[in-house]
DNA sequence: GCGACAG
DNA sequence: ATCTTGTCGC
């Protein structure tokens, strides 16, 4: 039986834009109902395109103590596009939240949104260590964060979460797709499902 | 039922 | 994530 807290920001997701850094503190809520939100959000999800190009761009990072106790957000907000350094933030906590794949929101999240708040400069866009969409309920670290700051963010995992994928080209520009199965059929589906028509 | 599984 | 050891490629 598990029971976590940080997760009053879903709970509120009638809200998404007005959350609060203080809401993420308060909650304890079950595994299967945070997956459940999780979902209950993505539904909630629509994309805009850019409609002016960015300005600034925050990247973030987390690292932890050696006695993985606290964990430790850092953000370095560069100028486009001569990626010139302006401004650069920390911010650490303590840990209260284990790592559970799919659930990682719940562990960074809160130290990642207290470095940016720290920031003096508004990043127009952000690179982030972990999964965006292409996450089991379309809401990894960096569409969570996204959806929090209501500025695109870019997830830039190191390794997948779900689904399958060849290797693209060794080209600048390539690309393959994300399917749902460990297969070369050209016919497996995408892996990343909708959930913005489905319960 | 069993394996997979961002950081 | 972080640590440690072993293997591989340049």
């Amino acid at each position: 039986m598990f029971s976590f807290g940080n997760l009053s920001f879903l709970r509120k997701q009638e809200s998404i834009k007005n959350m609060q850094t203080k809401d993420l503190h308060s909650w304890d809520l079950s595994y299967s109902q945070a997956i459940a939100l999780q979902k209950s959000v993505a539904c909630k999800v629509q994309f805009t395109p850019l409609k002016k190009l960015p300005k600034l761009i925050a990247g973030i990072d987390c690292a932890f103590s050696k006695d993985g106790k606290k964990i430790i957000a850092a953000v370095v907000v560069l100028k486009l596009p001569d990626f010139v350094p302006a401004e650069t933030t920390t911010a650490l906590r303590k840990v209260t939240f284990p790592y559970i794949p799919g659930l990682l929101s719940f562990r960074e999240a809160p130290v990642c949104i207290a470095a940016v708040e720290k920031l003096k400069t508004g990043p127009d866009i952000f690179i982030i260590d972990g999964q965006g969409i292409a996450h089991p309920r379309r809401l990894g670290l960096a569409a969570h964060l996204g959806l929090f700051f209501n500025k695109p963010t870019i997830g830039c995992a190191k390794s997948r979460l779900t689904g399958y994928f060849e290797d693209p080209p060794l080209e600048k520009g390539a690309y393959t797709l994300l399917k749902d199965k460990k297969s070369v059929n050209q016919n497996t589906q995408y892996a990343i499902r909708d959930y913005r028509c489905s319960s």
